[in-house]
DNA sequence: TGTACATCAGTGAACGCGCGTTCACTGATGTAC
DNA sequence: TGTACATCAGTGAACGCGCGTTCACTGATGTAC
């Protein structure tokens, strides 16, 4: 059942997208092959055919997912705009389409080379994209400012989804933004 | 080959030790029950002896995890003092030893009540432990001064670990670390 | 103190299941003439 | 434009493997007498 070319990048782009939201929903190694194939309407055997392997998928699924983020989060004008949409409840509740850090950064240690790749070039772009919003005069110190805020809200999103006590979640993103906004 | 109940409470606080060890190292799903009681020296069937299911271990080594990590914490005497400790190298670099909220943070919203409990009350008594060496006046506000820089440090250790790149994890730890210490 | 026996921590074979991957095959695409 | 055929994206059965769990059994512990 071969198809056309373009049906063909069609069918690679949607196995993509629908993997970068369910490994940031479950984890890496929380969906299976089955699972990744099902959500695009196709068979496992066509993920070998596109991709060669799980961890190719994996690598390129991770760029995808920094890529879609980092689109929505391009029209953002301001950092006060950036740390209010990210330490959001809104947020925090829809791990799929949200940041691959917070999501996926604990995984990463245990990953093959070409996935940690796509990684830390994600990290490095959101960084650069955060920086270029940041007020102090040399860049070297905006990407230092930057590579804080990130972390902070990373940091306080992964922890805000981990505990199971909707009250401490809450002040979790509620004190960290508000420390944030009284920084900058 | 009954033993006496010396040797296996022993054993149960070996498989414990050797469970926050290595849940810390490979994640909750890198870890299965044969690598758990083989590290104890053990057979897979004396974890249902002793603690009923995989995920019952999991609560109660979570919970071992944070209390082994808060003793050593506990003779921590500055905010300067934990956070320069939490963010060494050394730290990064020792994850079967370090915090368990940057080893398994991204993995709980997946886990089971009783995991995610144990994980909570971790998360409260590292934020209280901190709280108490903070400077604000009003309990309430130590405590989210507490939270923030819990946060901020999770993050930031989670980046620095996740990152391929020697120069940008090293970069992570010591940014936050100015960071931090310019503001306390 | 010595003997008989119930207890139960730990053993190891076996279970069903889902994992990632392989491979012979299918059949529409798209090219060569 | 029409025909013959090579290509190759996708199919689905099958693979070996490791997972968490069960269970009949072992035999030293520890208690009852």
């Amino acid at each position: 059942v071969k198809v056309s070319k373009e049906q063909a990048a069609e069918n690679r782009e949607r196995i993509l997208s629908e993997a970068a939201r369910l490994f940031r929903e479950r984890g890496l190694s929380g969906v299976g092959v089955d699972a990744l194939t099902d959500a695009a309407g196709l068979t496992h055997g066509s993920l070998y055919s596109q991709f060669g392997s799980k961890d190719r998928l994996m690598a390129e699924a991770v760029n995808h997912a920094f890529v879609s983020t980092g689109a929505n989060a391009g029209r953002i004008k301001s950092i006060a705009e950036a740390i209010a949409t990210y330490l959001s409840a809104w947020h925090r509740d829809a791990p799929g389409v949200g940041c691959t850090m917070a999501a996926l950064g604990c995984e990463m240690p245990r990953q093959s080379k070409a996935v940690r790749r796509s990684f830390t070039e994600g990290v490095k772009g959101a960084v650069a994209r955060l920086g270029g919003l940041m007020s102090a005069r040399r860049k070297r110190q905006r990407e230092n400012d930057a590579l804080v805020v990130v972390a902070t809200m990373v940091g306080a999103m992964i922890l805000a989804r981990a505990v199971d006590d909707p009250k401490l979640s809450d002040r979790i993103l509620t004190a960290t933004l508000a420390r944030l906004n009284e920084q900058l």
